[in-house]
DNA sequence: TATAGTTGTAACCATTGAGGTTGCAACTAT
DNA sequence: ATAGTTGCAACCTCAATGGTTACAACTATA
């Protein structure tokens, strides 16, 4: 299983509003155009990072716009926002092992604390790279 | 979306393999009762941990067994046998975004490095953790 | 050698979740 | 008042997971 697309989305939704905020306003619609996805999804998207606190969106008037300084906004503030994985835990577990089997009934407090290392690794990466790392790549690669 | 239970499943049922190695033949139907899952199930974990190298499993007569030291078998291997993430890769990207956009025509290059980094240190956590480890925690939890 | 117990695997089913789509009420700048 | 939006509910499709049955192939042993 992967991690939702609705990751990289959201990364791309928003970098998209940083690049063009000057030019045009950046509606759903607008943003389903560059995403090549149903302007539904990205207002759904939307709402969540707007849930997070990371987007403000205008009713009405319309247009999307970020709230904070991209270099304080983490892809791990992002990958919480648009919730990838289900009740934020990375690892599913098989339900029911035999509680008569004296490894069945451990198994899950065993493996409890080393799953959630692991997946506290994935975070600590995640928390590490912010929307500036991104918008200075992309600045490098559109100079060249 | 979760990393399939097939992972933990494969934990158990190699920790269960150890656990019960010399007081009976450890059969797919044996390993079905203490995880209870299907033992058609048991047997297509078995028949992965076999590929990879990390198990013995008899045909004919039954029963599986372990090919190295518990020291020796990372959660990383168990991962990769049991092939968990399509195609290897931890993050799903949206297809095709829009290749007039500046942004849509870059995102996934400017992207694919920081989630690689990010696969990365996922992998170095698991890669750190042994089935030894497991062992040495059930057995505390069986002494007490 | 015949048999009983087992593995390997194909074929199928049910359930779930993701992503997509339409439609429409609510909202707001003009 | 209107036109352009957003928010959201309702529904659809598709793919993947896990589950199940069925059966051929295999092997220790009686």
């Amino acid at each position: 299983m992967q991690i939702s697309s609705r990751f990289t989305l959201a990364v791309h939704i928003l970098i998209c509003i940083d690049t063009f905020k000057d030019d045009c306003k950046t509606t759903s619609d607008f943003l389903a155009g560059s995403t090549n996805v149903n302007p539904v999804i990205v207002r759904k998207i939307l709402s969540q990072l707007k849930s997070a606190g990371l987007v403000n969106v205008a009713r009405g008037s319309g247009g999307a716009s970020i709230t904070k300084p991209l270099g304080e906004i983490t892809f791990l503030d992002i990958y919480k926002a648009v919730d990838c994985v289900n009740k934020g835990e990375l690892f599913h577990f098989h339900e029911a092992p035999n509680e008569k089997c004296p490894v069945g009934r451990n198994i899950h407090a065993i493996l409890d604390d080393k799953l959630l290392q692991v997946q506290n690794a994935l975070e600590r990466e995640l928390k590490s790279i912010t929307l500036e790392d991104v918008k200075s790549d992309l600045k490098r690669y559109l100079d060249s």
